[in-house]
RNA sequence: UGGAGAGUCGUCCAACGGUAGGACAGCUGACUCUGGAUCAGCCGAUGGGGGUUCGAGUCCUCCCUCUCCAGCCA
């Protein structure tokens, strides 16, 4: 009884009285329903089965916390199957960088590692015996004479004159087209089904293809290659996969999933189809993110920018942002399009509970502070985390000359400017009140070149003892021991919300997306930090340990700005 | 009359035939040594027409719109 309430994640939940308020996506649904049918004696195992072509995106993560998740959820299984069927698109890197992504998002195959490639005879071996029932036929029609036979989508085929061969000729012509007797593409092993079906993929498809490439785990062993409909529906029945889940574009595969299984009577796995995520200013497919890192438009497949699983690492993202993300979103089988801006609220909601605060200036406009003490510096303390004040606090150094942000100051400020301007007071976070007394500006250019300010040496608490009030709080670096950084800010790597909307979506491309900024002042503490380490840089945003960076000169991703009421009054 | 699938707030996801709910976004306000966080409130949807029913987002029917499929890719 028990095990079919299983609802782990949802376990807190209130569940008052009768009406338990559960729901179930539709997937879940259907495996509640199998478990209480006794269908596989309750038994759940899924596969996560990428193909070693590219890396990794977050649209795949999707995929990988679906199956990974309903098998925990469901005490059962998840494979991880590399489906490595073609090898003239596949490469070992690869397939490292899957196992690498997936292990990261915090997700574990055991011992369950497999490949398609690792079916290869048992593969060729219910080939046979799909000829053998005469459901299977060599065909020496050419890849074009194929396609033209095939018909169209209105249109039926036309069967192919090989059809009518004979099993003992079909069985010695395939034998002969593994042991590379013939020529690539000059034959191919092909289903007897229907050339009339309105489901072209029912029209004899391709079963297996002759092709002399060198396979990255099985070398030169097999001349020909299974394709994907084959390849797949028979792995996962060997592997005893009881929910294959795939994407919405698969649907039309089913029947000759179904078909393939049924005809060898395998293990018959059922495959589910959803809709695969999208997410705007974002494109999601492997063949256009590998054109953008072919021609150069991003520094490589883990570039900030990309919404590659190793992108979004270097970027900054953390596991749980987007396992949580990939919670809160749902599935479902409609199409859709998820805003980015949800993406960034998980991440902003994991990374407040975890970032350390920092200060780190990175537009800095001088200040002297004229009545502080020439020489003196004082240390002042600064909590790590008003989240959680297990993270303690640090001390940091105050001196007479520090630096704050260009934007924080204005001469002449409109009304809702809460910060520094002539005449002005506020507040140094974990400091003095100071007040601007004058302003040194470029003869030329006009610019602001410094600021001079007098401090209240009585506001060292962050409070006036008269009970006077500042409208505004700013971060600063002190100049004497500030360190010298690197800060990358990052835009939508699309200026369009759908960049393949109006044709070829490099044209949506932002030019912009990347700003680096060379004269950042950050605090000293953040000299020893390490690629991937995250803080949030007080009222900048969250950032992370670029890979780039060295000691010295520390280089920092910001993952994503924080939300900022201030941005949104001047857009108004 | 090619086949398959899908239509619920701006966006995602819910709703045994029984008060259309949540999240993000947006807008107010409160609070704050981050214009952050937090809290409170507001805004806002069943593609259309018929039908069944005491009652329809849900069932039937007709229509409309959108997505996918013509690789020896997956």
């Amino acid at each position: 009884m028990d095990e079919r309430k299983p609802e782990e994640r949802k376990a807190d939940v209130t569940c008052d009285s009768a009406s338990s308020s559960t729901s179930f996506d539709f997937i879940r649904t259907i495996i509640e329903r199998d478990r209480a049918d006794g269908k596989n004696e309750g038994r759940v195992h899924t596969r996560f089965p990428p193909e070693p072509n590219g890396y990794l995106h977050i649209g795949h993560a999707k995929s990988i916390c679906l199956n990974f998740g309903i098998a925990a959820q469901y005490k059962g299984l998840c494979n991880l199957r590399f489906d490595d069927t073609n090898p003239s698109k596949e490469d070992v890197e690869y397939v490292d960088s899957i196992m690498e992504d997936v292990r990261w998002l915090g997700f574990d195959w055991a011992d369950r590692l497999f490949y398609a490639s690792d079916y290869f005879e048992q593969l060729y071996q219910y080939a046979i015996g799909l000829i053998e029932s005469g459901k299977a036929f060599v065909c020496d029609l050419s890849a074009e004479e194929i396609r033209e036979y095939r018909g169209t989508l209105t249109l039926p085929g036309r069967e192919s004159p090989y059809r009518g061969r004979t099993v003992r000729e079909n069985l010695d012509l395939f034998k002969r087209m593994r042991d590379g007797e013939f020529e690539d593409g000059s034959r191919t092993l092909r289903a007897k089904i229907d050339m009339a079906s309105g489901n072209i993929n029912m029209r004899d498809p391709v079963i297996y293809r002759i092709q002399r490439t060198s396979h990255h785990r099985t070398g030169d062993d097999w001349c020909i290659y299974p394709m994907y409909d084959y390849a797949h529906c028979c792995s996962d029945s060997i592997e005893g996969i009881t929910h294959s889940i795939c994407t919405l574009e698969f649907e039309d595969h089913r029947p000759l999933y179904d078909w393939y299984l049924e005809q060898l009577g395998i293990f018959h796995s059922q495959q589910i189809e959803f809709a695969r995520l999208n997410l705007t200013y974002t494109v999601m497919s492997k063949r256009k993110l590998l054109q953008l890192v072919e021609e150069g438009y991003v520094t490589g497949w883990n570039d900030p920018l990309m919404p590659t699983i190793s992108g979004l690492r270097r970027r900054g993202f953390t596991p749980e942002s987007i396992r949580n993300f990939c919670d809160t979103i749902g599935v479902a089988k409609r199409d859709s399009t998820v805003s980015i801006d949800l993406l960034n609220h998980c991440l902003r909601e994991d990374l407040n509970k975890r970032a350390p605060r920092v200060m780190a200036v990175l537009h800095p406009l001088k200040v002297v502070i004229d009545n502080y003490p020439e020489g003196r510096s004082e240390e002042v303390e600064a909590v790590n985390n008003p989240e959680d004040p297990e993270m303690g606090s640090r001390m940091l150094s105050f001196s007479k000359e520090i630096y704050i942000e260009k934007s924080d100051f204005m001469e002449d400020p409109p009304g809702k400017f809460f910060r520094l301007s002539p005449g002005r007071e506020i507040r140094l976070k974990h400091a003095y009140f100071i007040k601007c007394e004058s302003v040194v500006k470029d003869d030329l250019t006009g610019e602001v070149k410094e600021l001079h300010c007098t401090y209240d040496p009585e506001t060292g608490s962050g409070q006036a003892p008269d009970g006077r009030k500042v409208k505004g709080t700013l971060h600063w670096v002190s100049a004497e021991d500030g360190v010298k950084a690197t800060v990358r800010l990052y835009q939508h790597l699309f200026t369009s919300e759908d960049p393949g909307a109006a044709g070829d979506f490099k044209e949506t491309i932002n030019s912009d997306a990347l700003e680096e900024l060379t004269d950042c002042v950050v605090e000293p503490v953040l000299t020893d930090s390490s690629p991937g380490d995250h803080f949030q840089f007080l009222r900048n945003g969250y950032f992370c340990t670029d890979t780039d960076s060295r000691p010295g000169a520390p280089v920092f991703n910001r993952t994503v700005g924080l939300r900022d009421s201030w941005a949104k009054i001047q857009n108004k």
